[in-house]
DNA sequence: AATAATTCGAACCACTCGGTTCGATTTCCC
DNA sequence: GGGAAATCGAACCGAGTGGTTCGAATTATT
């Protein structure tokens, strides 16, 4: 905004001369750019990265290949974007149940639920193995994916477990591991099965709520303080 | 031995004259296989199906392509072969510890500890990130590697804690998903961080002791009887 | 309608891919 | 040492690789 120091930024200074003239610079229109990603997720997300190809890409895109090149240095680049993008749209409002909370166990299940579903979607599913595959040769990429997401998600069941612990609900020496615990809990068998294609299918809805009812109850059993109970106990006689 | 019907097998056919002559038929050298499949490893493991090339395995195998195609038919049962291998060796030997249980918490620590270290260690890591991101494009491959690998570990886990619980022990509902949450506990986050890279080295012994001896806890704690209990606190006592 | 800039699409580069073939070479048993 | 058989190694196949270039076509603003 109005700020001299743009002006020695090459490409914000080219942005705002395009906006002067009222059209996106070279490598800059964002319905292009998220065209392009649109047909590079379809190819990359059921090809992985390395049998994916560009003329693929171009194909399912409906971009031309030089446009592409505008938009992206090459096809790392892409991949990049790409996986930046799924990771956002996965992990979006993931944890919002978390934000607001009245009962302990209701609000754990509801959480765990969402992060089971999520986690073992057949889409959510297909992303993780692509990550996971280009692991292998790009490191950065798997260690941001997880950082950015998961890994925010677990600080996010750190503070609400924290939480529930100064208002004498829960008992916990070493939150941090009490919080893997838990998401681990969540997803008892269905992640591992999910990733290696041991199920074809994601678990029912149904299926989600058995595990992750049994998995709040084991922590809750682990976890849970006198006054916990007591609440419960208050609750159910009512 | 001697059947018959082997005459109309042909391959057995082949491989009985080759006996006969005191060498092995074409494609049935188990140490030309070997090393075959030793050179596939190095070249599949770091580099992913799709990305390793015929010629690097060739190269690194010091056997040439014609040979390599004498023992397998293509690229991706040269592979299936070398996953079928590795999972034998990585699950080999890895729950004897469950076979003959005096103290339950200590053989469940133990147990976990051998599984944690094993499944985050970084050579088993790599293998199954292979797997994983191969079964994309060969799902058959991951649904097998688990049916024969994790699947059997968690139904030797099954047999366990029923066992535990014929002996009053433990108290379980769903032994099955009982058993699953086990395994996840010994794992917390130790499995995501590791196969997404986001820990460039496995864990330390202490680490697992740590997470291990936590999940044991929780387990018990949601699953123990007062038997275990009182055997507990009078082994404590003594 | 004139203008300016992006997008297109095809071609090009040197190289590699998986798979196959086949004659030369080496190996080992008799 | 003769002979049978496995192994080697190089060449070949058509197709495709990522990346780059550039004139033609399209677009929207003036």
């Amino acid at each position: 905004m109005g700020n001299p120091a743009a002006d020695t930024e090459k490409e914000e200074c080219e942005l705002l001369e395009s906006l002067r003239r009222g059209r996106p610079a070279a490598g800059q229109d964002p319905v292009k750019r998220a065209q392009i990603i649109e047909g590079a997720r379809r190819v990359f997300i059921d090809k992985g990265f390395e049998a994916a190809s560009m003329n693929d890409i171009t194909r399912e895109a409906g971009v031309s290949k030089g446009t592409i090149y505008v938009y992206f240095a090459n096809k790392e680049e892409l991949f990049e974007a790409l996986i930046e993008e799924e990771r956002g749209t996965i992990f979006k409002n993931m944890y919002d149940v978390l934000d607001h909370f009245d009962h302990l166990r209701e609000t754990l299940v509801k959480f765990g639920m969402v992060l089971s579903a999520k986690i073992t979607s057949a889409k959510v599913i297909l992303a993780q193995r692509t990550v996971i595959g280009a692991s292998e040769r790009i490191p950065e990429l798997g260690s941001r994916f997880y950082e950015r997401g998961p890994k925010r998600g677990h600080d996010k069941v750190v503070i609400f477990l924290r939480e529930a612990a100064e208002r004498g609900l829960l008992e916990i020496e070493d939150v941090e591991l009490a919080a893997y615990q838990f998401t681990e809990l969540c997803l008892s068998g269905l992640f591992r099965q999910c990733i290696f294609a041991y199920r074809t299918k994601a678990p029912t809805q149904a299926e989600i709520e058995h595990v992750v009812r049994s998995g709040v109850t084991v922590f809750l059993k682990a976890y849970g303080t006198d006054k916990l109970a007591a609440e419960e106990q208050a609750a159910q006689s009512t």
